[in-house]
Order: C-alpha cells, then sequence, then structure tokens
RNA sequence: GCCUCUGUAGCUCAGUAGGUAGAGCAGCGGACUGAAAAUCCGCGUGUCGUUGGUUCGAUUCCGACCGGAGGCA
C-alpha cells in the first residue's frame, strides 16, 4: 500500500471526516495542507478540525504560526517536509488533507526554493505599481523575463512576484520553474479527490457553513483577534470570511450582506480549487451525489486505496 | 365581477417601426509553481406565459385563456 494519500478537494467537502476515518483505518497521521490554518486563533472562521474531530489522530501543519506572521509555499513545504519524512520513518502512513494545491503539489514535487532574506523589495515593488499601475512594471518584466511577462499579461500580482524573484535571486523566474520542473516528483502518493454532482449539492454545504460559523460566534472571534493586535491588512485577515466581516464592523453593509458576500466568495473559491484539481490526471475522483453516504464514500476510498496498491 | 398594468436568461430588467433577443448580478470554464481562502483570463446559458388568428415570416400586432400586481365595486 502506498504510504502517502494526498486528499484533496474543495472548501466544505468533507476533507476533515474523511481523513480521520481513513487515518483510523490507516494507522495514519495527517499532514493539514491549509493555507489558513496554519494560522493560530483563527478557528472557526477556517473550519479547523476541532480537538473532538480529530479523534485522536495526529494532525500537523496547523496552528504553527501567528496570524501577523508572513508566510509562503516555500516556508510551508520546508516544515511539512521533514514531518512528512519522520511520520514515513516511523513506518506509518501520512494523509495530506487539504484544499490548498498550491501548497500540496509543491510538497509533493518536493519544489526547491532558493533562501532568499526578506529585503522589503516586495513592498517597494508594491509601492510602485499603486503610483504608476502595471504597465512599467510589465515592461521592465519584459526586458528581464520576456517569458513571464507575456503569462502575466493583466495580473500584476505575478508580474510583482516575477520581479521580485528576480531582484532576490539573480534567477528569473522562468528559469527558476524550468529548473524545478525538470526534476522528477519526489513522492509519488495516491491522490483522492472529493467532489460533489451537481454542483448545488457542495454549494449547499458552503452556504450552510457560514450560518453556522456565525452561530459558532466567528464575530467574536474576528474581534479578539484585532483587539490583539493583528493588523486588518495582514494575509491572513485577507481569508475569505474574515475580510468581508471586518468590512461590515467597519459599517461598509450589514452582517447579513457581509455573511452573502463570504457564502459567494467561498462558492468560487470551491471552483477555483476545483480547476486545480481537475488537472491533475493522477487524481481518484470520489464523486457524491445526493443519497451518497459517509459510510458509502469510505468504502470508495477504501476501494482506490487497495486496488491501487495490492 | 369589471377596469388598468404586467409576464423576455437562475434573478432584476432592456429591446425588436414584424426578420427567433441583450445588459447587470448570479452562474459556468480556464490559468496558476516563493502572498494562493490570493491574483488574473474567457463564456449569455433563452419554448420571449399558453393557445388561436393576421402575415412569406409573430417574442413583437389582434383575440382568448392562465399566472402576478394594483384599482373600482
Amino acid at each position: 500500500m502506498n504510504n502517502i494519500i494526498c486528499l484533496a478537494g474543495p472548501t466544505a467537502s468533507g476533507k476533515t471526516a474523511l481523513a480521520v476515518e481513513l487515518a483510523k483505518e490507516l494507522n495514519a497521521e495527517i499532514i493539514s495542507c491549509d493555507s489558513m490554518q496554519i494560522y493560530k486563533r483563527m478557528d472557526i472562521g477556517t473550519a479547523k478540525p476541532t480537538h473532538e474531530e480529530m479523534q485522536g489522530i495526529p494532525h500537523h501543519m496547523i496552528d504553527i504560526i501567528e496570524p501577523d506572521e508572513p508566510f509562503s509555499v516555500s516556508r510551508y513545504c520546508d516544515m511539512a517536509t521533514p514531518i512528512l519524512e519522520d511520520i514515513l520513518a516511523r513506518g506509518k502512513t501520512a494523509i495530506i488533507a487539504g484544499g490548498t494545491g498550491l501548497y500540496m503539489d509543491s510538497l509533493i514535487r518536493g519544489n526547491d526554493f532558493a533562501d532568499f532574506p526578506d529585503t522589503g523589495i516586495r513592498r517597494h515593488l508594491e509601492e510602485e505599481l499603486e503610483e504608476v499601475g502595471v504597465e512599467p512594471l510589465l515592461e521592465r518584466l519584459r526586458a528581464i523575463d520576456p517569458y513571464s511577462a507575456d503569462h502575466s499579461m493583466n495580473n500584476p500580482r505575478r508580474i510583482v512576484r516575477a520581479l521580485q524573484v528576480y531582484y532576490e535571486t539573480g534567477e528569473t523566474i522562468t528559469a527558476h520553474n524550468a529548473r524545478t520542473q525538470s526534476l522528477p516528483p519526489r513522492y509519488s502518493p495516491l491522490w483522492l479527490g472529493l467532489d460533489y454532482e451537481p454542483r448545488a449539492l457542495l454549494y449547499d454545504r458552503v452556504n450552510r457553513r457560514v450560518g453556522l460559523m456565525l452561530e459558532m460566534g466567528l464575530l467574536e472571534e474576528i474581534r479578539t483577534l484585532l483587539n490583539s493586535g493583528i493588523p486588518k491588512k495582514c494575509t491572513a485577515m485577507q481569508a475569505i470570511g474574515y475580510k468581508e466581516f471586518i468590512d461590515a464592523m467597519d459599517g461598509f453593509g450589514t452582517i447579513e450582506e457581509a455573511a452573502d458576500l463570504v457564502r459567494q466568495s467561498s462558492r468560487r473559491y470551491a471552483k477555483r480549487q476545483l480547476t486545480w484539481f481537475r488537472r491533475n490526471k493522477d487524481m481518484n475522483w470520489l464523486t457524491r451525489t445526493a443519497d451518497t453516504t459517509d459510510e458509502e464514500i469510505l468504502q470508495k476510498a477504501r476501494q482506490v486505496i487497495f486496488k491501487t496498491d495490492k
């Protein structure tokens, strides 16, 4: 049996519960792959598994940094790789579960990120972007890395990123990507993907969960974070379910309007996650319909796990 | 019961001097490799309420019916 299982799927698809059930049967530990559950004290809005839901299964890569700390896929890989190696060394199975496709793919492929110090170049570039717009930055990128410029057309975020990587490392992002992609993937996990058919089933779950988060005290959680000095503009506070309610608390719209926005953003996010995972040709999709039970989906997962590996 | 208004995309609505229709929102598809719950690109998805009539041709004009809103009783 493959001792690494990647369990992917959109938000609210039931990854957490399935991961725990599988872990119990396979004597596995879970490595969370979620760009927001890494933050401490952001529990309700990120749908972090509770102590109870974990059912004694070790969960890694949750609550590992403060909400105002900088984070990146590079740091994720740096921290998660040794944990994964340790689980395997102890003869156990690792279930990498989550919805952040970029992190999951990078961890599996063993992407090699050169260190670079935070020199503040990014902030500088962002200020420039603010003042003069995208065009001049795009032109500069075109001069050093035409390929990247052509593929970042209207995407300021990626233009800034490409320039930053070049200035910090001296290597263009195109060259860096080509180099890492030429390496064979570091691991060959079994891929499981959760999906729903029709889509409305998934969206119902997403919509319902937003209401549950409010009932569980999401607004109080946000207030506590802000009162403890977490800046509103840090990455963690840009998470869906946080930024919208912060705006409402600041007087831009009502809580109910914000909840509608959260539901909408979550639906769009779920769709983007599916787009990301769909291009993975190794994915074994576990698709649920209206009458699929939890037990049936677990059974499907077992079938894939044991059929593929024997 | 009578009168008036109204029925076009999932929603709110525009439009066609008669030649099978288009905006916003919602939605759908895609990209993504050092912020990724981020950022960006693309796409109208339609028995024009139903049914007769006039017409070469009706979503458009006329009638009836059905649904909705308001008014008079």
